[in-house]
DNA sequence: CTTTCGTCCTGACTGC
DNA sequence: TGCAGTCAGGACGAAA
């Protein structure tokens, strides 16, 4: 499940790789992910130059050239490999790209809720996908008063409202959990009760538990020499998420984490520590 | 306008 | 052992 921090270990992961290298040969194995790949995409990418990659959000933007980014969502199942050609391709291996070094990026993602989109460069802002996206949780944007001011009025759960990305981008299922956890506000109280003292607690709870996750990510990061060259997943210990009816870390109450359901996604909580 | 809900997809897991 | 059923969830689009 690729939230930010992922996504973010991702992007460094294929930095390393990919960054000043050509892509000698694009290969779509299919015509499409959870949309059609754009028109002539693997043109595009057959020869280009790789520039920076950036980080919005949940979505990895790789420069090529210099008119041109390439935009990858990893959905839910999306993985990343970066190995030799002598790995042999896959299941649900959907694009590979050969780099000029040797190296073969793979693409994998079974469920195929991922995402590709070539973008003018320069035209990122008026892209669909970006345009409407919230501030970046772990830039000077993000703050208290933000905060305060978009969840204010808002009858939703505030646990629904923070996995909006219009809201804030790059959370997902499981760091609003652990963040809300973090915070001491239960998931289940009204986005428009939070107020300023809360969304400050919220933002410090998002920064810190991102930017943990973060340095987990960049830790397994330095030994990712494995054998199947995976780029950016790691392992975890939540506090809540996950742990259903265990007593959360420093938590003696009985009933242990609980968990709900809340728009059809599973929420941890300690209904001692999260009011 | 806001909010909710169904849809896409397949692997992992559960229960009979 | 085998198979049906359920769950997981990001983002979109339709419905309320």
């Amino acid at each position: 499940m690729p939230e930010l921090p992922e996504v973010e270990t991702v992007r460094r992961g294929l930095a390393l790789k990919m960054s000043g290298r050509c892509i000698t040969r694009a290969e779509l194995r299919r015509p499409d992910l959870r949309r059609p790949f754009p028109p002539a995409l693997a043109a595009r990418l057959d020869g280009a130059r790789i520039g920076a990659l950036r980080r919005r959000g949940k979505y990895i933007l790789i420069e090529l050239d210099a008119d041109g980014v390439l935009l990858l969502h990893l959905g839910m199942s999306g993985r990343v490999t970066a190995g030799s050609a002598a790995l042999p391709d896959a299941v649900h291996d959907h694009v590979v790209l050969r780099l000029d070094d040797g190296t073969v990026i793979r693409f994998n993602d079974p469920r195929r809720f991922g995402l590709l989109d070539y973008i003018k460069r320069g035209e990122e802002g008026q892209h669909p996908l970006l345009a409407g996206l919230g501030p970046e949780p772990l830039e000077d944007g993000f703050n208290g008063s933000y905060l305060a001011a978009s969840l204010a009025g808002r009858m939703t759960p505030v646990k629904s409202a923070l996995i909006d990305q219009r809201i804030v981008a790059g959370l997902g299922n499981i760091y609003v959990c652990e963040a809300l956890y973090r915070a001491g506000i239960s998931p289940r109280r009204l986005a428009a009760s939070i107020g300023r003292p809360r969304a400050e607690r919220l933002v410090a709870g998002i920064r810190s538990v991102l930017t943990e996750a973060i340095e987990a990510g960049g830790s397994s990061l330095r030994d990712y020499v494995q054998a199947d060259g995976e780029l950016g997943y790691f392992q975890h210990r939540w506090a809540v998420y996950g742990h259903e009816g265990e007593p959360c870390p420093g938590c003696d109450c009985g009933d242990g984490v609980r968990r709900i359901a809340q728009a059809g996604r599973s929420t941890f909580y300690c209904a001692k520590r999260q009011r």
